[in-house]
DNA sequence: GCCAACGTTGGC
DNA sequence: GCCAACGTTGGC
């Protein structure tokens, strides 16, 4: 069982979508280094839910894999934002994986408070200049976050 | 809205 | 293979 965090602009699809639906494709991941670690996921995993490019960026809770890494339909629809008239269906170039909804945090756990905690200083979210939208959590940083949330 | 940092593209 | 130009991300 592996840990992860997983950025999406709660504008778009946030925390609250995931409770409300329960079970979603997560899509629209267009970079590679990025969608290699979705392929390394497997059922059962979990990952922290970041909210970026909002006016609260911080992580607002947890989901679990529910499916493996598969061609992300939306590369081949014209109409979708995330299309990419470079891929083929022969030969896809993305992957999107089903998530499930496991806990919505009390309080959302701010950026500038993941950038004060010692032990998260190895996170790509935390580190200047990063823009990955898909990383692992080590077990370490997976505890210190759980435990720094309101209960 | 600004802008630093990054990833990708494409000419050479 | 280099690297300038461009588009995007994402915090502030």
């Amino acid at each position: 069982m592996a840990y992860w965090l997983m950025k999406s602009e709660p504008d778009v699809f946030g925390m609250a979508d995931l409770k409300q639906r329960q079970r979603s494709l997560w899509d629209g991941v267009r970079n590679y280094q990025a969608r290699n670690f979705l392929r390394e996921m497997q059922p059962g995993d979990l990952f922290f839910f970041y909210h970026s490019s909002c006016p609260e960026p911080g992580i607002a809770g947890v989901g679990e894999i529910i499916k493996a890494a598969y061609t992300d339909p939306s590369q081949f629809n014209p109409a979708s934002p995330y299309y990419d008239p470079k891929s083929s269906p022969d030969k896809p170039r993305w992957s999107g994986v089903d998530v499930g909804f496991k806990e919505s945090f009390v309080a959302i756990i701010p950026l500038n408070i993941l950038k004060a905690m010692p032990a998260l200083s190895e996170l790509a979210l935390v580190q200047k200049g990063s823009r990955l939208s898909v990383m692992p959590v080590s077990t370490e940083q997976w505890q210190a976050i759980m435990a720094s949330r309101c209960t």
